[in-house]
DNA sequence: TAACTATGATTTACGACGCT
DNA sequence: GAGCGTCGTAAATCATAGTT
């Protein structure tokens, strides 16, 4: 009975996904400070701010992006590419 | 055949983010037990006193040290609440 | 729509550093 | 100076959104 109530109060975890331009923007500073993937307090709440998310979201993308990405370069390999492409053309104007 | 994994080295960025140690313990989720009971034990006081950190780690089969931590661990995460709280109200 | 996968959040366990 | 405090994090795990 107290097994079942305390998970019925775990109702706090109600996830949304990110939406396409916060995943982007998060993935542009990642893959662009990829040696060394770890955004200041001042840095994070300024794509908190971008993304219209909290810092501690921001944490969280940053904490999960690191190990997941560390976990398996080769799956993000890809999306690594992309992003570094779009650094680069974006530094030409 | 010979390795395939490593991949490392030149141009492995993972390489330069340090942290990781090897002698760390793998992390070991509590019992709903062990959770209940240290959250009454919070809702008495945040903070322990030796005696009472003696007493719960032997009664909930865990070490001093991880009720310790589990204490440091559960006021970081009632300062974040409170936090997200007060955010919240203003806006 | 039942698996399966991706992803955001939470939970253990520390290192680094602070204070007393 | 041993010992507990916070802060930021790694890594595993959880819960569910999203996909096939």
């Amino acid at each position: 009975v107290m097994i079942l109530r305390s998970r019925f109060l775990d109702a706090r975890r109600k996830r949304r996904n990110f939406s396409k331009q916060a995943t982007e923007v998060l993935n542009e500073y990642f893959y662009s400070h990829l040696s060394n993937p770890y955004p200041s307090e001042e840095a994070k709440e300024e794509l908190a701010k971008q993304c219209g998310i909290t810092v501690s979201q921001v944490s969280n993308w940053f904490g999960n992006k690191r190990i997941r990405y560390k976990k398996n370069i080769g799956k993000f390999q890809e999306e690594a590419n992309l992003y570094a492409m779009k650094t680069a053309l974006g530094a030409r104007q | 055949h010979k390795e395939e994994k490593p991949e490392l080295d030149p141009n492995n960025p993972v390489a330069n983010w340090i942290h990781a140690r090897s002698t760390r313990k793998k992390r070991c989720p509590y019992t709903k037990y062990q959770t209940l009971e240290l959250e009454k034990e919070f809702l008495f006081n945040m903070y322990l006193t030796r005696d009472r950190r003696y007493e719960v780690a032997r009664v909930l089969n865990l070490t001093e040290r991880q009720v310790k931590i589990w204490f440091q661990n559960r006021r970081m995460k009632m300062k974040k609440m409170n936090k997200e709280k007060s955010d919240s109200k203003e806006q």
